[in-house]
RNA sequence: UGGGGUAUAGUGUAACGGUAGCACGACUGACUCUGGAUCAGUUAGUCGGGGUUCGAAUCCCUGUACCCCAGCCA
């Protein structure tokens, strides 16, 4: 912790909600000073930027308050969780940049002690085991405004709930036939607490436990376990568990066993995507994207293929804050968030996506200059790379325009701009092919402004990138809008869904553009400033002789907006 | 209409009875060999109505709105 500076106005730290409780906790030594979170994802899909939010939060206070996080499974469904999930879980976690040394652990390894636990429950006359079925549970739980009614099953002897649970743990039972429930209070206004199932029969083969049980603990009753079994001392989860909480401290407290306290706060909303498991799994399913790491998903996956880097990640986790209302943050500070830290890691390059031919009429033939450019401006680091000039070229097309309106201060017929570390340029003819379509400038370079400025003091109002078109390498470069046209994807027409605002150009295929020369051997998940144009990462796809980057953000625009605006 | 939560600029957040602050966005301007970055500035807020108090975003009362819960999912 590091010593306030009083002579500054900065003020104190400011904690968040739950980062004032483990304060408090650890002045008041209330777990003896100790601190321990957990991030206890289902391993049923890929990872996401609101899971980040959970992990940086988890990890966060850990790393803040010297205590330590695990990384638990919750894997109490063998129906749904796959060991690919377990595997790209592991792998976004410590991509992002958090470590739990030797804590990787599974609810699953618990099996055995929750089933003691829950052995114990029936002898205290508090679990019974439950011949309904599951449309006759659900009669009688009752709805929101009226209390349930018991089971008749409810008040069987602790003798004949033993045997039972124990024939249902020996796989005597079809699925579905009997439910291990806890005796708590069919009338009692939280739903959750009419004697919710801890066990369910499922002859289901688990991605861990293999078939060695036909007996699966619920949420609500391995989760607390796990926690308490763990030494947990927060147990942070998100708000639709607050309805819950009540139930986790009945087990824990009828178990009498160690009992973490459950804060829960809001989950990350972001406009322009989905964020639910279930909607992320049909936009793979249904091919609305090539896969979990899509470059257009908001998985941990496909924010890193897009560019992100982990860092980016963590500060816009940082400064979204946390709370207990449902909020919506806007795409544009992750955005924010990635150009941030990007512009200070990125090295620059010079790429041009939508090449128009310039050939310098006086420039020697066959000419080659190396000039000098800087690989990143904000770092003297980076230091400096040669780039091959010659008389032929490629510039933006966005970069000319034959009738310039006000305020496009780039390439015009008898206009003169600079070319990047190289020379002005002025625009002397353009040369059209028979449907009239601009096919190549032919312009004059001034040899005086050899690396960019004029010896007689002039200037130009722009600056353009370039590639020398002899030394150009040919790229695919893929340019992503947002994945939904609204705001908010669940926004419909009656009778539709989410899948009606998905964006159909949020993904250009951009083929033919030219790229320097340095840009040969990279590989994929290189991060790079195309200079003018935006960060760009190097696509997996990518191999030699065939390039391919994905664009992660432009670059801000003022050219764009006001063209916009107009 | 049962229970559990929550309301602060366009958006995300601070304030813990004492000047409503920060960030993003938007808009100006300066600077610039990236129309980038940087810098300076502008914009704009306490859900409504009562009360308590010298003083209320904060405490009390009362409305209103939104979110969650009736899986043998998590």
């Amino acid at each position: 912790m590091t010593e306030q500076n009083n002579t500054t106005n900065t003020g104190p730290e400011r904690l968040d909600f739950i980062r004032q409780i483990v304060a408090e906790d650890c002045k008041t030594g209330k777990w003896g000073g100790r601190v321990h979170t957990r991030f206890p994802p289902e391993p049923n899909g890929y990872l996401h930027i609101g899971h980040a939010k959970s992990i940086c939060l988890n990890f966060g206070i850990a790393a803040e308050f010297g205590g330590k996080c695990n990384l638990r499974f919750d894997d109490t469904n063998p129906c749904k969780e796959e060991q690919e999930y377990v595997d790209s879980i592991i792998y976004d976690v410590h991509w992002l940049g958090w470590d739990w040394q030797d804590r990787l652990y599974f609810g699953s390894d618990y099996f055995e002690q929750m089933y003691q636990w829950a052995v114990e429950l029936i002898k205290k006359g508090k679990a019974f085991v439950c011949d309904l079925t599951p449309e006759q549970i659900r009669e009688y739980r009752g709805t929101l405004t009226e209390p349930g009614r018991e089971s008749p099953w409810r008040n069987r002897s602790s003798e004949e709930n033993l045997d039972l649970f124990a024939r249902m743990r020996a796989g005597e039972f079809p699925d579905g036939s009997r439910t291990l429930r806890a005796k708590i209070d069919m009338s009692h206004p939280n739903i959750n607490m009419r004697d919710p199932v801890m066990y369910r029969i499922l002859h289901a083969t688990h991605h861990r436990t293999g078939d060695t049980w036909c007996i699966y603990p619920m949420y609500d009753w391995a989760h607390g376990l796990e926690d308490s079994i763990e030494g947990i001392t927060h147990s942070i989860c998100t708000l639709e568990f607050e309805n819950h909480r009540p139930l986790y401290d009945w087990f824990l407290d009828e178990l009498g066993i160690h009992h973490p306290q459950q804060i829960e706060f809001a989950r990350l909303n972001l406009t322009y995507t989905v964020m639910s498991k279930r909607k992320l799994l049909r936009l793979v399913r249904e091919k609305f994207v090539r896969g979990w790491d899509d470059p257009r998903m908001p998985t941990i996956s496909g924010l890193r293929r897009r560019g992100f880097s982990p860092e980016s990640i963590r500060n816009f986790c940082k400064v979204i804050g946390v709370n207990k209302f449902n909020s919506t943050v806007d795409y544009a500070l992750l955005e924010h968030c990635v150009r941030d830290d990007l512009n200070r890691t990125s090295p620059r390059v010079m790429a041009v996506l939508r090449p128009l031919k310039v050939v310098l009429t006086n420039y020697p033939e066959g000419q080659v200059e190396w000039t000098e450019a800087v690989n990143n401006p904000e770092d003297p680091a980076a230091g400096t790379r040669k780039v091959p000039f010659s008389k032929v070229l490629y510039i933006e097309q966005d970069d000319f325009m034959e009738t310039p309106p006000k305020k496009f201060f780039r390439l015009a017929p008898g206009r003169e701009v600079r070319l990047r570390y190289a020379y002005f340029i002025r625009c002397e003819q353009v040369i059209k092919d028979a449907e009239g379509n601009i096919v190549e400038l032919h312009c004059t370079y001034d040899p005086a402004t050899r690396g960019g400025n004029a010896p007689d003091g002039r200037k130009v109002k722009a600056t353009l990138h370039w590639v020398a078109a002899e030394h150009a390498l040919d790229a695919e470069v893929r340019l992503y809008e947002h994945l939904f046209t609204k705001e908010d994807p669940d926004q419909t027409e009656e009778g539709q869904d989410f899948s009606a605002n998905i964006n159909p150009d949020s993904l250009q295929v951009l083929t033919g553009c030219k790229v320097e020369p340095s840009l040969k051997t990279t590989r994929p998940l290189d991060r790079w400033q195309f200079e003018r144009l935006g960060y760009f990462c190097t696509d997996s796809d990518s191999r030699d002789g065939r390039l391919v980057f994905n664009r992660t953000v432009t670059l801000k625009d003022t050219w764009a907006k006001i063209q916009k605006n107009q």
